[in-house]
DNA sequence: CTACAATCATTAGCAAGTTAATGATTAGCA
DNA sequence: TGCTAATCATTAACTTGCTAATGATTGTAG
């Protein structure tokens, strides 16, 4: 169905179009379990390291400080999470996941899995590897953006 | 910077911070021409086919109908593209390209090029066409998707 | 110690996606 | 012919990203 195009785009163009359709599919994952896609990935974060500064999730999840804060604005609809401002640093903001919000990270990883498992179908594990060290190789480059 | 976490990150993860500092660096390249992502995108893809249909255009870009009309609706800023309602059936919305559209879709693929250096930069001939392989292969994965 | 610079978070306003509901037009069948 | 169903576009309300400007706190130099 999309053969006929494939023939004549850029890889620029490739690579949005794969961004877009997978930005999508995130989504859809997502919905089942009730979850917004940027939540969930910031949840998975700071369940990884509890007390994280917005500025290091911002950093973690390559997106401007602003984005946290809207985030966590519209987060606490369940208790997922908690804000606290650091008290040897008051200009800091950590952020704790709960109980609640632990579970629930269980529940985003296993949809992940999943999604993991959809996107790579076909894809043995040799070229995963490739693909991994490609994609690797595409992050840094675009790290040190001019 | 980033080598601590290349480590123990799911790959379901790691596309997705690939598409995030992708949507971004595009939206890097496109600023400078004045552009924004989704209206350059739009602008390539109407520019390959005069008079596309608006649902066209948002199955080429996998995207919503709804969002191609959001976009429309900011684009006549400067006079890209025309909207002119098919003769033949009233429901159908075709979009033409301007030439001075035109002239900015050719600044626009110049552009995506040197996006398009930038992101693959390092990566050999070979190597670039296992990637394309394995994002075609990714993308016809989550078309079907459930 | 005080003033200035740096850091962090918030706010406001925009673009770009989404879904769901609505309206207008066309197509198809009795 | 006329009613119903399908198609296409629009609207409204939302989440998520961005930038730029502001405010509050901390660090540092004089």
């Amino acid at each position: 169905m999309t053969t006929e195009t494939e023939i004549q785009i850029h890889d620029a163009q490739l690579l949005a179009q794969f961004s877009q359709m997978y930005r999508t599919a995130v989504d859809a994952f997502m919905d089942r379990l009730d979850m917004h896609r940027g939540q969930a990935l910031l949840l998975c974060t700071v369940a990884k390291r509890d007390g994280m500064t917005q500025s290091e999730i911002a950093e973690q999840l390559s997106v401007q400080g602003a984005t946290i804060t809207n985030m966590l604005q519209r987060m606490p609809r369940r208790g997922l999470v908690l804000r606290r401002r650091d008290p040897d640093d008051n200009r800091l903001v950590r952020v704790y996941v709960t109980d609640e919000g632990r579970n629930k990270e269980h529940a985003i990883d296993l949809q992940l899995r999943t999604l993991e498992q959809t996107v790579l179908k076909g894809i043995g594990e040799q070229d995963r590897q490739v693909l991994r060290q490609l994609v690797w190789q595409m992050i840094d480059n675009m790290s040190g953006a001019s």
